[in-house]
DNA sequence: AGACCTTCCGAAAACGTTTTCGTGTTGAAA
DNA sequence: TTTCAACACGAAAACGTTTTCGGAAGGTCT
């Protein structure tokens, strides 16, 4: 077992200085031909690499970025974290995940944590309890001490900052309105509780659609899920009790589930009725009948969010206050879920 | 904008010194009652928060995981990372997720960056690329430079360390015996390429369990993937052209996409051809219909990897060479993808 | 009055870097 | 011989902590 080696060390076995040792291993012009090159024998024989957090205190950076996100075991927040790492990593970053759980709470102590030294900036999505509580006082005291963050996919208003969001509401329209123009008129929507920014936004999509095709709204068609775990009842009892020719779900589960109630009754998908959903997850794409979704590029969002992070961390101009909101386009993905004309 | 404050700035505040601050904001006996409340309040009011950087160079440790994996938009990566989240968390421990991408290359370089201090330990699970060089000398390095290493799921004999894995062969054999029991003769195998070691294991699982029930063992019925991306050609010849029963597939997707290909064909599932997959993931859960799984349990496995390293990490004799390989249960899910009796 | 013990606090080292500045030696020019 | 530049290197500060040790001030006891 030989432990690292420090400059100290060489720098004792040569005896040479700690500063020669360092300057001979930036090739500085400083230090002679002869000591440079016998420095840097010693320092490749003993694989020397300098220690990240020593770097880290004196920079003051530390060359990571911290996420934080609801959930992990989510088709969507994961290909975001894959986008973040992509371009953090390209740009010599590392990534530090944490998870709230979708609690406010758990949120809190996170950020915390991570503002204390640990990290340069803030990518985080806000938990379900944050936006029910409509409390931001943990992010607007990072950001107050210098600190970047940047919002994506669940953002609040309340809050300036860098920010990377769909367009929830028209993606929700063009869905919707692509279910009209395959002329399927009575068409329910399972949605989320309102304080979901997203779901909310979705829903007023769907409201707007409908207008604007003049199709009168029926709030027996609208169902609101609170508890995702046992949303199979209340999905079923809709589709068995309504009239229904299609289902415009604001996320891939709703959309599954769907499917698979309507089956279970024994309608046939599409021609009985259609579905589309919203995040074009795994789910969408490996059911039977495959689902037509909203496709929402998680990578994308990641990768941009991380790309607005990084900049803003090596900008010149440290507080720049122009912060800017991204709009990452969606597209609809038609599969089986739907007919074809 | 207040920048964050230190032990320096709040002495020269006060008029004392660094030691004075730091003793009593750890209330330490050797500071009069006067001067800790004084130091206190005024560490209060300005949110003093200890820099983590800081601590970490002076103490030698960064409470800090690293986790390499080959890919997080992946169910059962992600569970596993979120069990590791679960316990690292509850001892003060943050996450470090760094994604190989199924690269030998990127595999070095990421453990190579975190191995500098950024963390006090690595839990990882070997990219497809490194299983195939056979090349471990970055992690053997790692674990000889004092950093303790424990590996999951894919695992190498060739590296002593703590490791976490499920019995698959076991549980392959649990599996295919399942369908034998049911009745089933002409049970095919979608697997992996031999040098992902659990394809390989699971492989010889299904192996043992014909062997044992006397079946003869059909070339023919066996398929191993090279390309996950375009199996469904393949997976769609073997069901054409084979007299099949059953299909043990070593994972979720060339589970669901023997299903669909089935289905396409027109063969009726479980009826004409039953259907057992690997992990337990969401695809499993949601496919219509939905498929029976040997379930994998990545909180728990991620879990008990965070257990033994912080373990390890906080254990009074630094180098204990005794290493530990755990083996986590599996159970059957069974789903409307195979027949009951 | 001297010896000694508390109480309270500060100086300094240590963790591993980078970088600025100072300094001693050498050689050449005057 | 003196003067000055160029060269090669080292000392020290800085980043923000924690902790050991030493010491001043004051009180108590003989």
């Amino acid at each position: 077992m030989k432990r690292k080696v420090t400059l100290k060390q060489i720098a004792k076995e040569l005896d040479v200085s700690i500063s020669t040792v360092s300057k001979s291993l930036k090739d500085s012009a400083e230090i002679s031909e002869d000591t440079r090159q016998k420095v840097q024998a010693f320092a490749k024989l003993y694989n020397y690499k300098p220690n990240n957090i020593a770097l880290s205190l004196k920079n003051k950076k530390t060359k990571t970025i911290g996420i934080i996100i609801p959930e992990i075991v989510h088709h969507f927040f994961a290909t975001v974290i894959s986008g973040v790492e992509n371009v953090a990593n390209e740009h010599g970053y590392n990534v530090i995940v944490c998870l709230s759980d979708e609690s406010f709470d758990k949120e809190v102590i996170n950020m915390e944590m991570l503002a204390n030294g640990s990290i340069d900036g803030f990518i985080m999505s806000l938990s379900k309890e944050t936006q029910q509580k409509r409390d931001f006082h943990h992010i607007s005291e990072v950001i107050n001490q210098g600190m970047p963050v940047v919002m994506f996919d669940r953002v609040t208003n309340d809050i300036l900052c860098d920010k990377v969001i769909i367009d929830d509401n028209l993606s929700a329209i063009q869905a919707v309105q692509t279910l009209i123009d395959k002329g399927l008129k009575k068409i329910a929507l399972i949605t989320t509780v309102d304080y979901v920014s997203v779901g909310k936004l979705r829903t007023e999509g769907y409201l707007k659609a409908l207008k604007s095709n003049d199709i009168k709204i029926d709030e027996n068609l609208i169902l609101k899920i609170e508890d995702i775990e046992h949303c199979d009842e209340a999905i079923e009892d809709l589709i068995k009790n309504q009239q229904i020719d299609a289902i415009f779900a604001v996320n891939e589960l709703f959309a599954v589930t769907a499917i698979k109630s309507a089956l279970k009754i024994g309608l046939k998908i599409p021609e009985d009725i259609a579905v589309i959903g919203f995040t074009d997850g795994i789910i969408s794409k490996y059911s039977s009948p495959s689902i037509t979704t909203v496709s929402q590029n998680g990578i994308k969002m990641g990768g941009k969010a991380a790309k607005m992070l990084i900049e803003r961390l090596e900008s010149e101009d440290e507080d720049d206050e122009h912060y800017r909101t991204e709009v990452i386009e969606t597209h609809l993905v038609e599969r089986e879920s739907t007919p074809t004309l």
